[in-house]
DNA sequence: CTGAAAGCGCTTACAG
DNA sequence: CTGAAAGCGCTTACAG
């Protein structure tokens, strides 16, 4: 490995003038920094990132701006442990990594959130972008800083964010429909319950429905589909009520697809004899869903790497400002099948 | 974050002996390590990795020693990418990464493989194990020179390996039952096809095979399972004949299960008829296989993750070398189930 | 436009 | 048993 200072003999010139053509600082006659960069490139050179870490000491910083979790969803506990995970790794670098979460259902506590976060100066961001309007804000407020950002699980279009973390939700959903039809007849009735109101992440389970629903009329079987939303804020008494006195009325309903991460809340209002007899198809191993899995009561959960998706946004950022690595404009995790014997091994981060 | 200086500074000593106690270097006197044992405690210190990999540069190479890839089996080119790119990852600690493979009918080859890193004077090795008395050997020398080695992929007991990374072969192929039984009706019988000589690697077939079999005993759904041994040597023609004409004997076999990366061959060899009516299920991502799920002649495959067991074989060896964290003694990587819409997003580094 | 020098925090001979 | 100093490879004021 060569180093700068052999670069520098070689070119006849100092240390900090080969620097200064390493990061187009500027400042150096267009005939050295032809030179230069003749030989930085005649070694394939680049420079030894541990010891720029040393020298930049506690440079960089990334904010990272996702919901909070709580008992009725822990899905964002896995990223989050994923973040401070990757935190740890690039210590090494000496970048900071400071968190802070919101609530999906208040968007000025996301604005309040990325204020805050703000305030630290921070060289770069993650966001779950739950509100578009007020993605727009902030988004606008980063690039009048230029501020670069990533958009972590939640895809939303029309921004010039550095990349994408997620999965490929479309195919998910058609996944989910491959694995509800092979534990089914054909031309059975589907019901897709909505657990959470529309507002957040919406786009995720939309897609999520559309490949579920793509998939019965791309391979011609007969199927019908039925919707039935269920708010969060309804008690379990009127859930109950609700999906139960349904399933009555459709005795035809063979599969139950839930495009959420809260198919463990309709696996506690299902009678039995519903249980018993149709199957059941979720997202995220959250340990309520893993236990619905174990107990036989839901065949498939599908998960999207949850705890993946916060490493990897970190780190990607990260070389993308310590190494200036431009990564991928979306980057789509694994989707992976989990069952009763293979999710243990999968790691569940909450 | 307090520095060493800081330290010596408040004990009233040098850099280098807080240095001394920091890695139980001795030559300390018993009062001095007291005093500076306390303030580390009290400050909570821990030295920077990244001027310690620095000033450390080069101090560490980890020798791996794997198999040799080849046409009719790619599989171990993923773990070889796994650990190139791990190699990259840690260069910034100054480790050096040397991988020699050898070949898995040759049990000299892996001797000679062996000695020849030996001389590189490593630091640590990654191993995969085929061969049990040469490893026997191998490892005399290596616990002689206290040289760590972690096992890789190949799971073999009674060795003072600091860790072993692979697949949960018994659950591996147990799962393997199961989406076979959800394809299939019951009583059927199944054909385990045994593609490469049991001398290598036996273990986890052995292991696949009697997780298949025991699933349908623990569920006790009726079922006959058949054998049929077919050797690498044996050319494409003498492959048809055998197969065909077994499967033509049996009629009621409604399943075949290949507990090697090679099903690829299988499917090379099947008339099409058998294809159509006869569910496969087979191990690995490899190009080959592949294509046979996605022109729908294999339903699933199982993945053992091979890029990530090279990868994290070799950063788990440099955090033990470098910053001193024990492993744990086994890590499983997740069982993945493959099917022909999800194998795309699973990193394919073949 | 360019160079010399100090510094990031740790490790390691070397001297005593 | 302990300290002073050089060095790992890069970055950054500062001086010219």
């Amino acid at each position: 490995m060569k180093t700068i200072k052999e670069i520098a003999q070689e070119a006849n010139v100092s240390e900090g003038t080969v620097d200064r053509v390493l990061h187009n600082r500027g400042g150096v006659s267009k005939k050295t920094e032809t030179k230069i960069k003749a030989i930085i490139k005649a070694h394939n050179f680049s420079v030894n990132p541990v010891a720029s870490a040393l020298a930049l000491k506690n440079k960089f910083s990334i904010a990272a701006l996702i919901p909070v979790h709580n008992t009725s969803d822990l899905f964002w506990k896995s990223p989050n442990i994923g973040i401070t995970k990757a935190a740890e790794d690039i210590k090494t670098f000496g970048t900071q990594v400071l968190t802070l979460t919101y609530n999906q259902q208040k968007p000025e506590s996301y604005i309040n959130a990325f204020n805050e976060l703000l305030k630290s100066n921070p060289s770069a961001f993650i966001i779950a972008p739950s509100f578009s309007e007020e993605t727009k804000e902030i988004v606008a407020v980063l690039e009048a800083k230029n501020i670069p950002y990533i958009f972590l699980n939640i895809e939303i279009e029309g921004f010039n964010n550095l990349s994408f973390v997620g999965q490929d939700a479309f195919t998910a959903g058609y996944i989910a429909a491959k694995l509800m039809q092979s534990k089914t007849l054909e031309s059975s009735s589907f019901l897709i319950i909505q657990s959470r109101k529309n507002i957040t992440n919406n786009n995720a389970v939309f897609k999520r429905i559309e490949g579920f629903t793509k998939y019965f009329i791309e391979h011609n079987i007969p199927h019908k589909i039925l919707t039935l939303e269920i708010e969060n804020q309804e008690s379990k008494s009127i859930r109950k009520t609700r999906i139960n006195t349904y399933l009555k009325n459709h005795p035809d309903i063979k599969g139950v697809f839930v495009p959420s991460s809260r198919i463990h809340m309709i696996v506690d209002s299902m009678k039995d004899e519903y249980l018993n007899n149709i199957e059941l198809i979720g997202f995220d191993n959250t340990p309520q869903n893993v236990e619905c899995l174990m107990t036989d009561s839901v065949s498939y959960l599908i998960s999207q790497k949850p705890f993946d998706q916060g490493y990897n946004a970190i780190k990607l950022m990260n070389d993308y400002l310590v190494k200036n690595t431009i990564p991928d404009r979306k980057i789509y995790l694994p989707i992976d099948i989990l069952i009763k014997e293979n999710v243990i091994y999968n790691e569940n981060s909450y």
